[in-house]
DNA sequence: ATCATAATCGAAAACGTTTTCGATTTACCG
DNA sequence: CGGTAAATCGAAAACGTTTTCGATTATGAT
């Protein structure tokens, strides 16, 4: 049962094939008989346009391009729904690449979504992305392209963001309004833009509360894991035996530190208070459970796509198209972890 | 800066079409000189064949669909993860679709899939899923096809699973053999054949420790989820006081029952034992720390990708394909949450 | 019957590649 | 120098669609 053609469906009727197409498309220089008679008998021949000759004819593929750092990723994974699901709506098909947070890899999977010919790419930056090149070349392509969560200031596309700085300036601000004050900070890695701007709001928010900076109550995550999160655990532990609270850069660290924690039998928040960030599901379940920031996951995932078409179809019809930002909305989720009073 | 063609390569060099292409593609009655010349000037043009053209002339697109029930689920994430890195590993690149469940979707999936004329298709069914039509299209177009996970014995394609009989079974003996008799079984939703066959190997599991079956002690999930597991948990309380041990159909579940019992203090194992099934990341750092079974999720995704590959190889060579099953292997892990000891 | 207009259709080019098969050129040997 | 084999090349068809534009037919008014 090989697959019907217009070819077929105009050879069985005695027509040709523009005729044919065209009844299909509804053009208006078809009369009404011959477009019934071949709209029956493209249904009953189940005809489906052969997409591979469409995409060849239309220079387009109604697919697009997805990079990201890690898909087993709470975080993550509901930003993939969020697309996926917004795309489907809007008839486009997503392509997911996972670039695992090497920027080697995440050049070649740009490389390949451009050959591609994909009608657009969304990407978050790995955490070893510290060069822009590979965007540039999207760009020069005219590629419509829209940056998430981890993305290069430099780039000049559409970007989906939260304000990190000011998300991670609140949440020590609740450790501090909660009556901690010697805090430390487990920060992600040095290239990510989130990284850096969270590193910023913590230190903002010690500032404004004529707190004492102290770089050596910093400390660096690499691959931003949970056993780095055991590992400084018990690290901040020996620097700093005092210390009254941890603020992690992500829910994944904080269930590390709170995990050795557990298995030590230190009191969280009696004796530590721990706040994380990104309201991963399990930090609701843990015990204590756990503070941490809300950030909308899925409608980021939905805006990006949003913003992508948008371009896309400005492209299509030759408009010309200014890149948006959208910063999105994140709120502070006080639990069990850092309230002292328990 | 257009795109290169084969054309713009030919008149550059006063050659033909053929001849460039051949010359790329390293054939045997181009000169030595040609080639080179040709490699060279590709090179400097960033020349790249136009993938719409050569989908259309050789009738494949390297290109694979997944459909999947979910994906914020850390099973399901990870099967991901293993297709995705192993489909790029070959060449292949893969269109994600999430059914969310919903037979209705997944049909729609499918057929957009085969419109798209993916080169071959995986497929988790969904819980929905009570009904083969749209998969036996599958087979007619003779698309390769593998299922994996949640599976349709009727549908004679590829296949990568677990024991799902034998996992529980396995997991429900290590209840009975830790010292608990009256066991409570919260079961998956009717139509999935996991979900039936865990029931099974919970069931075979009692008989063969001559204890009686109570069927009042199953309970059925219809969505799988933590609020479920919340509601059973109270409700297994109320009907069986003297219930000794939960076995849950899948971890996500099993936290939502140990969320209960946390909040209402009831000591688990000391008062109930519970037990897991597929090993989230989550259940080692919950407290206590959860049994489970742990399922090999990655090399699934991988092995499903790699009895696809073998099928669409066999497909373009034209030598026939008889499907296999493969089984993997589970584990029982003993956590805190099952040991009456402590 | 004539002509203008509207309605309907189809030829053909184009998208860019791959591959078959025939044509041409070169090399070599007697 | 003639002839054969080997080396090198290119014309053309094919994949299936979309769209332009010219051709044909039907319609209606005069």
């Amino acid at each position: 049962m090989k697959q019907a053609t217009l070819k077929e469906i105009a050879e069985k009727l005695g027509i040709s094939i523009t005729t044919v197409s065209k009844a299909l498309k509804d053009y208006s220089d078809v009369s009404l008989k011959t477009k019934t008679a071949v709209i029956s008998l493209a249904k009953e021949l189940n005809y489906s346009p052969n997409s591979f000759a469409v995409n060849l004819r239309t220079q387009e593929s109604k697919t697009i391009g997805l990079i990201i750092p890690e898909i087993v990723h709470h975080f993550f994974s509901n930003i993939i729904k969020g697309i996926i699901t917004e795309a489907e709506l809007n008839g486009y098909l997503v392509i997911i690449l996972q670039s695992n947070e090497s920027l080697e890899l995440e050049k070649k999977q740009v490389a390949l979504l451009i050959n591609k010919r994909v009608d657009g790419i969304l990407i978050s930056l790995s955490n070893d992305t510290n060069d822009d090149d590979h965007l540039k070349a999207i760009l020069e392509r005219k590629i419509p392209l829209v940056q998430f969560d981890k993305i290069s200031k430099l780039i000049n596309s559409s970007k989906v963001i939260i304000n990190d700085q000011k998300a991670a300036m609140n949440a020590t601000q609740h450790l501090i309004d909660a009556g901690f004050t010697k805090i430390a900070y487990i920060r992600g890695p040095i290239n990510p833009q989130n990284a850096i701007d969270r590193f910023i709001g913590y230190k903002k928010a010690l500032e404004k509360n004529d707190l004492p900076f102290n770089s050596r109550l910093v400390y660096t995550c690499e691959h931003v894991t949970f056993e780095e999160g055991v590992f400084f655990a018990e690290q901040i532990l020996k620097d700093h035996p005092d210390v009254e609270a941890i603020f992690c850069t992500t829910d994944l660290v904080a269930v590390g530190v709170l995990s050795y924690f557990n298995e030590h039998n230190i009191k969280v928040p009696e004796q530590i208070a721990l706040m994380g960030f990104s309201n991963w599901f399990m930090s609701q379940v843990l015990t204590p459970k756990l503070s941490t920031i809300d950030q909308p996951s899925h409608e980021m995932g939905k805006e990006s796509f949003n913003l992508l078409l948008d371009q896309m179809n400005c492209q299509r019809k030759g408009i010309p198209f200014n890149p948006k930002i959208i910063e999105l909305e994140t709120t502070v989720i006080v639990r069990e972890s850092t309230l002292k009073s328990k």
